[in-house]
DNA sequence: AGCACGCCGACT
DNA sequence: GTCGGCGTGCTC
């Protein structure tokens, strides 16, 4: 007999283990690892992945039900896939289900549908049928298909009670099934036979079948394959005349699935590879040699800002292709432009496959399709496109691999940098991280000296091509701007830079930084903000409380009226935005012309595209936006970058705020001077001794990362520490509380035990969430810091698991978030 | 998660 | 004496 191990789509703690199932005879043929199946469950059918076909010795016959449907012809997942999937629920501690869940497309998210169908024996009595008779009939005529009972129950809403009843007595048979949510679109197709058959079967038709005959001409003019629909109203004419035709054997008619691609009316020209530097050369060898081993080995490709870091990707998954193997470039979402997947499209043309946000649910799950089946060997997308079905990938590249989007924020949160090594282990791949500006956590592993195979091997290419110099970065003072009366948005430095643009016909790119506005109290004279004694963080001020609180440890103070360090009463919380910025160029410089970018503007579909276009197309003179204008764009106009307020999101409440703030003012001062013109980079600040902000001066990552790994060293923060975030949430505070301090003690309960110092494992919290209320819930946090390698998932998760039947009762929600990027 | 089974109040 | 309210418990 064979039996299914699978995991059911319920996505809770206590149904997170596989259930076994047998498999009828029916099907044994197509249920393999990784089959999408659908399995009675707790007295309804639901969707399940099978994760393993285990012998019939390691279980329980007994007490076995059957699998009950297979849900695709081919399994949508792989062994290696499936694998991953119970890594990602170990590493991340989601339920497994929610891990797979991740790794289909939407459209093959599973969805229980009832049907109802009369019993072969029923009897209905006249008085029955005279209240109920319409619905009767209907479930009569749909005998054959079965009725579903959703559409019955809006049909005949008086009749809710019957159905009930009678499917209670037995008289009428519920059956479940689990359905797509989209299906594959198909379109019927003529495909003509060969002009000789076509030309005899001519001679056969009856004098009196003038229309079949025309058709018959029309194909011998277009012999190739033709939507039935157009091929009917081509020769005028209806589909029942061209099947005729099919039964005359002249022709054949098939459904074609169709597939919306949504680059289809777009050129690309063909580009090949471009040669390369010498320092291009040599960074891309070692990668390609790796490639060639099956060797599977991580890269570091750090490069600043015009280093030509794409061209190596490219040549890179050449090489991969050219030994038969698949590729997968993720790119931030943000960055995923028409501009970059250009680049890829011309090179690979239709080997490349795309996946983003953008896309409809149908467009992606074609795109899907058109990997798994092999008719594409490159896929380029956002996080998601780590889990692209490929079965022989010889490369995954990850793009700007410091960018935030790479982190997950719904459950599985999992990050697809790690999923990408960890993938490329199971598959002998190569991975290759690159950045102008890498993480921190990247960036200590590479020059840690530690070996591994996760540990990334260095590549530096540290000069632009063509010998273009990296843009002069100028820092002005906002604080001494105010000091002389400026109290404008434009320093004085960037007005002028601005003015000359204008007349010059240059563009410019105006970046204002606005995250973290508003959340933080900071002093216009002095620039004091107030930090946390305990924590080394900002203060998150709370408008209810007027306290201003760490929400790392919990420490409180009342809200500053004056400035504690200067004692100026001009104190206050920050505010502005792109509007305010573009109203204001309007007003300082009459004509000029502002293309602005942000959440606001770019919402349509397309809309970023043509903003974009219009731009290159110097249809405008400035850029203005927030960080959707600092990645990956090229423009040769551009000679100017403005930073409006480049400290701005220095003051979050985030560890990693420091480096964010330096990452986001490399990369969009990267946008200047990338081609003959040269460029110029002015910042405003209020904290112009800050090493993010003053390194970005003479483009010195090293210089900054020092600094910055120290502090982070000191404070036990990643990459030297790493955290894990536990969120509660309940309707009720005292419940939570009790809760988060019953976690709290447990782990240090455990921690002694396993004789663990607080400084290899220690528990902050619980306190109150920096959003303490969402849905009419309340939220407490527990922080884990931790040392290193210590396996603290696991003990967060043993802990969870042993208060289970407690915090079920009270109804307190727990939400893991292991290495959490966003500390908001 | 969501369905069954169970034990208590409002009806034919 | 039955229908149905929603509180626990289990799901191959």
């Amino acid at each position: 007999m064979t039996i299914a191990r699978v995991i059911v789509d319920v996505p809770s703690r206590e149904t997170d283990r596989p259930f076994d199932y047998s498999v009828p005879d029916s099907l044994r043929d197509w249920v393999e690892v990784g089959s999408r199946v659908a399995v009675p469950f707790a007295g309804r059918t639901l969707q399940g992945i099978v994760v393993a076909l285990p012998g019939d010795a390691e279980v329980e016959l007994s007490r076995l039900k059957a699998v009950s449907d297979v849900l695709d012809a081919v399994p949508p997942l792989s062994e290696e896939l499936v694998k991953l999937g119970e890594w990602m629920s170990r590493r991340w501690l989601c339920p497994l289900t929610v891990a797979f869940q991740a790794m289909l497309p939407a459209a093959l998210k599973g969805r229980t549908e009832k049907y109802v169908s009369v019993a072969d024996d029923a009897v209905f009595s006249d008085e029955e049928l005279a209240e109920a008779g319409a619905l009767l009939h209907a479930l009569r005529k749909d005998s054959a298909t079965q009725a579903k009972l959703s559409a019955l129950l809006t049909k005949f809403q008086g009749s809710g009670a019957h159905l009930k009843r009678w499917l209670k007595q037995g008289r009428l048979i519920e059956r479940q099934k689990v359905e797509n949510r989209l299906s594959v679109k198909t379109v019927l197709t003529v495909f003509p036979r060969d002009a000789d058959t076509l030309g005899a079967g001519k001679a056969d038709i009856p004098a009196r079948a003038r229309k079949q005959r025309e058709v018959i001409e029309w194909l011998e003019e277009h012999p190739e394959p033709i939507a039935l629909q157009e091929l009917a109203e081509a020769a005028g004419t209806t589909a029942s005349t061209i099947r005729s035709l099919e039964e005359r054997g002249l022709l054949e008619i098939r459904g074609v699935t169709e597939d919306r691609d949504p680059y289809a009316d777009r050129d690309f020209p063909v580009s090949s590879p471009l040669p390369l530097t010498p320092a291009q050369a040599t960074a891309l060898e070692p990668i390609a040699s790796a490639i060639d081993a099956k060797d599977r080995k991580v890269f570091l490709l750090h490069g600043v800002t015009g280093s030509g870091k794409t061209e190596i990707y490219l040549q890179a998954i050449q090489q991969a292709l050219s030994l038969g193997r698949e590729a997968i470039v993720l790119v931030p979402e943000i960055a995923l432009t028409p501009q970059m997947v250009e680049r890829f499209k011309s090179r690979f043309g239709a080997r490349v496959a795309v996946l983003h946000s953008r896309l409809s649910q149908g467009e992606r799950f074609d795109e899907w399709r058109k990997i798994r089946e092999g008719r594409a060997q490159v896929a380029v997308g956002a996080r998601s496109a780590v889990f692209a079905p490929f079965s022989n990938i010889g490369l995954i590249v990850i793009d700007e691999e410091h960018e935030t989007s790479y982190k997950q924020e719904e459950s599985p949160k999992y990050h697809a940098r790690d999923v990408a090594i960890e993938r490329a282990r199971l598959s002998g791949a190569a991975v290759v991280l690159g950045s102008a500006t890498p993480s921190l956590e990247t960036y200590e592993a590479a020059l840690s000296g530690r070996a591994g195979p996760d540990i990334p091997h260095y590549i530096s290419l540290p000069e632009r091509v063509a010998d273009r110099p990296l843009p002069g970065v100028t820092i002005v003072d906002m604080r001494e701007e105010l000091k002389l009366g400026n109290r404008a948005m434009f320093s004085r430095e960037l007005a002028d830079a601005l003015r000359d643009r204008l007349a010059k016909g240059e563009q410019t790119v105006l970046l204002l930084n606005r995250r973290g506005y508003a959340t933080f109290v900071m002093c216009r004279s002095c620039g004091h903000t107030v930090q946390c004694p305990h924590c080394d963080i900002s203060l998150t001020h709370h408008k209810g409380s007027g306290n201003m609180r760490c929400h790392y440890c919990g420490y409180a103070e009342t809200e500053p009226k004056t400035c504690p360090a200067c004692q100026s009463p001009h104190i206050r919380f920050f505010g502005t935005g792109t509007q305010k910025v573009e109203e204001s160029l309007a007003h300082t410089f009459p004509g000029i012309r502002v293309i602005r970018m942000d959440v606001d503007t770019t919402s349509e579909k397309g809309s970023h595209e043509k903003w974009l276009t219009e731009f290159r197309e110097r249809r405008a003179d400035v850029l203005l936006g927030t960080q959707m204008v600092a990645k990956g764009l090229d423009f040769p106009y551009v000679t100017l970058v403005g930073v409006l307020a480049a400290d701005a999101a220095l003051r979050l409440p985030d560890f990693r705020a420091a480096e964010r703030t330096f990452q986001l003012l490399t990369q969009v001062a990267g946008r200047a001077g990338r081609h003959e013109l040269p460029g110029e980079v002015i910042i405003q600040t209020y904290d112009p001794e800050h090493s993010s902000v003053a390194s970005v001066q003479g483009h010195d990552y090293a210089k900054f990362t020092e600094q910055e790994l120290f502090i982070r060293s000191q404070l036990g923060y990643p990459p030297y520490g790493r955290l894990i975030a536990l969120t509660f949430s309940h309707e009720s505070v005292p419940m939570l509380l009790s809760v988060g301090q019953r976690f709290a003690s447990g782990l240090k309960a455990k921690a002694a035990e396993l004789g663990l110092a607080s400084t290899e494992l220690d528990v902050l919290g619980p306190v109150p969430s920096p959003i303490p209320r969402l849905k009419d819930r309340y939220r407490f946090q527990c922080m884990v810091k931790y040392r290193g390698e210590l396996a603290a998932s696991a003990l967060v998760a043993g802990v969870l698991q042993g208060m289970g039947e407690a915090v079920k009762k009270s109804g307190v929600l727990t939400s893991v978030d292991v290495d959490p990027q966003m500390m908001l």
